[in-house]
DNA sequence: CGTATGTCAGCACTACTGAAATCT
DNA sequence: CAGATTTCAGTAGTGCTGACATAC
């Protein structure tokens, strides 16, 4: 279960040094390669533990938003704002969902352009489920306590507010 | 050119706050999700850069590693290790590499069984104009300075080390 | 012989473009 | 009419599994 393969040294920090060698000191060459490796490690741990549910860590974040807004329902536009992702994306996972039963389709009332997508039954408890499974691996984060946390939050977010996700105040 | 569509607040931060009235308070779920928009944002912009070369970011990221080994050459195998990807990902990879020219395949001598990637002198061009091009860019960390760089880096290692990347020392 | 290297076929997922239908 | 919402078809890319030929 353990990987089986450790190089002798860290891979990035070998790069770093090569690189300054070669094109001088470029600090943000190891940031964004750690944060491209950090997401294919957590991205694979998460994965992994929402699989059983049929779900991916993606299609989760979905169906928590959901939980998250009154009535369990929200247009498919205001899911891809939230999740920052592309509509057709949101269409996509909507798809999904509502082929395992998670997730039911519904026209919005209040605009006849829309479509409303609203978590079932079956879905509340799978959320809780999947959650607490989660939780108890700290979404693969154990290495880390809360503080150091809330550190990576607070480190990362002026990136996105450079990508404009939100209006900063 | 700006994104068009900008929150009025940090959903992420959000998320938080109705996390915590749900389920209490989980960092982590905060810190995971940083990391994921983080990486989604850095890869959009890099590979936008690369692109005009036919490259992506993974595959510019194999061309760099072959520069810094001497004779610009290296296993399937060691790339694979390196760069921390799946063997069948190392042998599409280099294909594609191959396929623009950037790259050509070799046996090993050393190993019947083993196969060399070696750059090409167009392919060292083409790593030159790339490295340029990101620097100029500052690999999409414009936001940050060198030592917030190397903050990002120093944060996001113990969880390399807890996925097993290298020994540490 | 068992083990390691690399490739191939195939599958699942994400992300995007361009186009279209529908409604405000 | 212009603009917004959503979907669909198609493409590209990554990541994996299982199987295989080959060589150590």
């Amino acid at each position: 279960m353990p990987k089986p393969l450790s190089l002798p040294f860290d891979p990035i920090a070998r790069a770093d040094e090569l690189w300054k060698q070669r094109w001088g000191s470029v600090p943000s060459m190891a940031a964004i390669t750690s944060i491209m490796r950090a997401h294919q490690i957590l991205l694979a741990e998460v994965d992994a533990v929402v699989k059983p549910y049929g779900l991916t860590f993606a299609r989760y974040e979905a169906l928590v938003l959901l939980t998250f807004s009154k009535e369990g329902e929200l247009t498919m536009s205001k899911i891809g704002e939230r999740l920052q992702v592309h509509p057709t994306s949101v269409t996509n996972t909507v798809d999904r969902l509502v082929r395992s039963g998670l997730v039911a389709r519904r026209p919005n009332p209040n605009d006849g352009r829309g479509t409303l997508a609203v978590i079932t039954d079956k879905g509340r408890e799978v959320v809780e489920s999947a959650t607490r499974d989660l939780m108890a691996m700290d979404f693969g984060l154990g290495a880390y306590d809360a503080e150091e946390c809330a550190e990576i939050f607070a480190m990362l977010r002026p990136l996105r507010v450079a990508a404009r996700d939100f209006e900063d105040e």
